[in-house]
RNA sequence: GCCGGAUUAGCUCAGUCGGUAGAGCAACUGAUUUGUAAUCAGUGGGUCGGCGGUUCAAAUCCGUCAUCCGGCACCA
């Protein structure tokens, strides 16, 4: 090859390792039409070295491309962006002159546009919105794309009034290549980093959710924006899909299950706050017990204190200054000012603090069932998941530096394994790090992220970092689950605290004899008792395991004949430690079981005359509509089984 | 806290143009004695979230507060 003709020609490799020599500046559609005429017309973007281009764009170096159409994951995210951009915000502009656009990003499953509005907007206005999408997608234009530099963009956009398109182009870093779309026929452009669908024929089926507010730039010092939420989909069959999922989804909502479970409910009178019922409180306690057993083995010690402390020892802490806004407070007659604990760390560091401790004593490891109380702002609280009161299964670790990094590892081993008991499999991992508003130095921050981080590697889980996330006192790992409708809550956690232990005065004494500070590891496992118990619900959609769940059994008779019979059964499951439940009443099987199959008791044992001749019950899981016949002997130590599982 | 929406019987919800409230389920009473997701009939049940205003008249219109819902921000 001589040097003209490499000049001339680049080396295209696809997916398949395949390479093919082009000319230079091709275009990612010729590439297309160069491999089929089918492909060329379904083919929407393409990746150049991992990156996303327009078709358009000119392949001016060797390459790994691949050719994406919306039947890719990136393909339809592609699609989800135009929808958003150039759709959505055409049908906004059309129906709304005087508003102004701010961003329009894709999300999983969809994509939103945010949005300044002359009047606000309801969910009422969305059907619209949606109709004149619909017209502008089904016009099928095709879009185009022009490269103008700053002081044009800006321009632009300052005529059109788009300050917030204004804004973006100000604050960017670049100088030119400010990407322009338009579709064809029409005056509607958007400022945009691509890529985009070539036309609007490969819009797919969408729809309109909801309308929320949002602050532009994620900031609340700013302006409120509106947002407009949608999903989108390649056939309206997966939209179809999506939208049934969401809905059953909706149907696990703890709230509602927990009213119809009759396990607790919330009032007016005690925001935040939870009101348990027998049989949630009897899960409560369940879990609660679960832990305690779980951290007797571990080597925890179990301790309890105070509720309201004075002031000055949440001053000492450095709650006072960094947690003060959130936390409730009570002033005496003698006008002494005492805070209700929002955490427990600084009640259980008093409890080492008493008598001088030794570096033979490490680790000590102190638990606390501490039920905290915190002022969280009204438009957070969600059910269980956020509440203004809820009980931590809690402790502190006091260690020496040495031991700081094996026991973070124990104590991720230990929630993983417990999550395990839970069916929980897939759990996210948050790492996260200083934050701006903090207290200790520098050094101090830099020794804890150190430990945290080699902590986490060493243990092989995949982790996400959350930069400037961290506690105010300390670095932290964040073991997060998702609900039903997947919001993710944070529950487990491990936190370093190199801080409290030199505000609180605590130390030990080394094996030289001199004082020195322990290092403190504060860490829980559900991380609230009630926000845990919201994600069961969720988890297993209501139908809780037998061994959590409040009721074991309900014993169902077939007429009055039997009552006899089941009472005495009942008895004997009571005297068994086995939460039974009897319905003697005076109605028709069917009837009882839709009742009790809607409470999600796990077990229905139905008594009739073939029962009581042999001496048996039959059996009717929850979920199934399969009868199994047991005897008494059997059925109990089945049952038994299941409840001590762990 | 911010934006939008909601609040009517124990629960789920209807209530038109402003004219003093209705259904289903549940509860209660009675009949029915029933074999695996709703037996029939009757009865009772409401300061229409609180307070204030407009009006001859307010569940309905306006203001305000509270709570809830969806997001945003916050989240030790």
């Amino acid at each position: 090859m001589n040097v003209q003709e490499e000049k001339k020609n680049i080396f295209i490799t696809f997916l398949d390792g395949k390479k093919v020599k082009f000319n230079r500046g091709i275009k990612g559609i010729e590439i297309a039409a160069s491999i089929s005429k089918s492909l060329e017309k379904k083919s929407i973007a393409v990746k150049v070295n991992g990156e996303y281009k327009d078709l358009t764009d000119t392949i001016n170096n060797d390459a790994t491309i691949e050719i994406l159409t919306v039947d890719s994951e990136s393909g339809l995210e592609i699609m989800r962006h135009t929808l958003t951009a150039q759709v959505l915000a055409k049908a906004i502009k059309n129906l709304y002159p005087g508003s102004k656009l701010a961003i329009g990003p894709t999300i999983e499953n969809g994509f939103y546009y945010d949005v300044l509005f002359e009047k606000p907007i309801s969910n009422e206005d969305l059907p619209k919105i949606e109709k004149e999408m619909k017209k502008i997608a089904l016009a099928g234009s095709k879009i185009n794309k022009i490269f103008v530099n700053k002081e044009e963009a800006l321009k632009l956009f300052f005529d059109k009034g788009e300050s917030y398109k204004v804004d973006i182009i100000k604050e960017s870093p670049q100088e030119d290549n400010f990407q322009i779309y338009c579709q064809e026929d029409t005056d509607f452009f958007d400022l945009c980093y691509g890529p985009h669908l070539p036309n609007l024929k490969h819009i797919g089926s969408f729809k309109l959710t909801k309308v929320a507010g949002a602050y532009w730039k994620g900031d609340s010092n700013n302006e409120m924006l509106q947002r407009i939420y949608g999903t989108a989909w390649k056939t309206q069959e997966d939209l179809e899909h999506h939208i049934n999922m969401l809905k059953e989804a909706e149907k696990r909502d703890h709230r509602l299950l927990g009213n119809s479970m009759n396990l607790f409910h919330f009032q007016e009178e005690a925001p935040g706050s939870v009101f348990w019922h027998p049989d949630g409180w009897k899960l409560f306690l369940t879990l609660l017990n679960y832990m305690r057993k779980k951290q007797n083995e571990a080597g925890y010690l179990e301790i309890n204190t105070p509720d309201i402390m004075d002031r000055s020892l949440w001053e000492k802490s450095g709650h006072w200054e960094k947690f003060g806004e959130n936390m409730f407070t009570t002033t005496t007659k003698e006008e002494k000012t005492y805070a209700i604990k929002p955490m427990n760390c600084p009640g259980g560091i008093q409890v080492f603090n008493q008598g001088i401790k030794s570096y033979r004593d490490l680790p000590v490891k102190i638990s606390e069932f501490g039920k905290v109380h915190r002022y969280e702002p009204s438009g957070a609280l969600h059910g269980l998941m956020r509440v203004r009161a809820f009980t931590q299964d809690d402790a502190h670790i006091f260690c020496t530096e040495e031991q700081l990094e094996e026991e973070c590892q124990i104590v991720c081993n230990l929630i993983i394994s417990i999550y395990k008991d839970f069916g929980f499999s897939d759990i996210t991992v948050k790492y996260s790090d200083r934050p701006k508003k903090r207290v200790g130095s520098d050094s101090v921050w830099d020794q804890s992220e150190k430990a945290l981080l080699s902590t986490i590697n060493k243990l092989g889980i995949p982790y996400k970092v959350n930069p400037g996330e961290g506690a105010f006192y300390g670095p932290k790992l964040e073991f997060v689950l998702r609900d039903a409708i997947g919001r993710d809550w944070q529950c487990g956690t491990v936190q370093i605290d190199l801080n409290l232990p030199e505000r609180l005065s605590c130390n030990y004494i080394n094996k030289e004899g001199e004082k020195v500070r322990p290092v403190l590891i504060h860490r829980a496992l559900f991380g609230s008792l009630e926000r845990f118990i919201g994600i069961l619900i969720e988890h297993y959609a209501g139908r809780l395991p037998l061994w959590l769940s409040p009721v074991n059994l309900v014993i169902v008779t077939i007429n009055n004949k039997f009552d006899e019979y089941a009472t005495n059964l009942h008895n004997k499951f009571l005297k068994e430690g086995i939460a039974s439940k009897i319905d003697l009443r005076n109605e028709k099987v069917g009837y009882k079981i839709r009742e009790h199959s809607n409470t999600k008791i796990p077990l229905i044992l139905v008594i009739g005359e073939k029962e009581v001749e042999s001496n048996t019950v039959a059996l009717r899981k929850l979920g199934s509509t399969d009868v199994e016949s047991y005897s008494i002997e059997k059925i109990i130590s089945l049952i038994k089984n299941e409840k001590n599982k762990f």
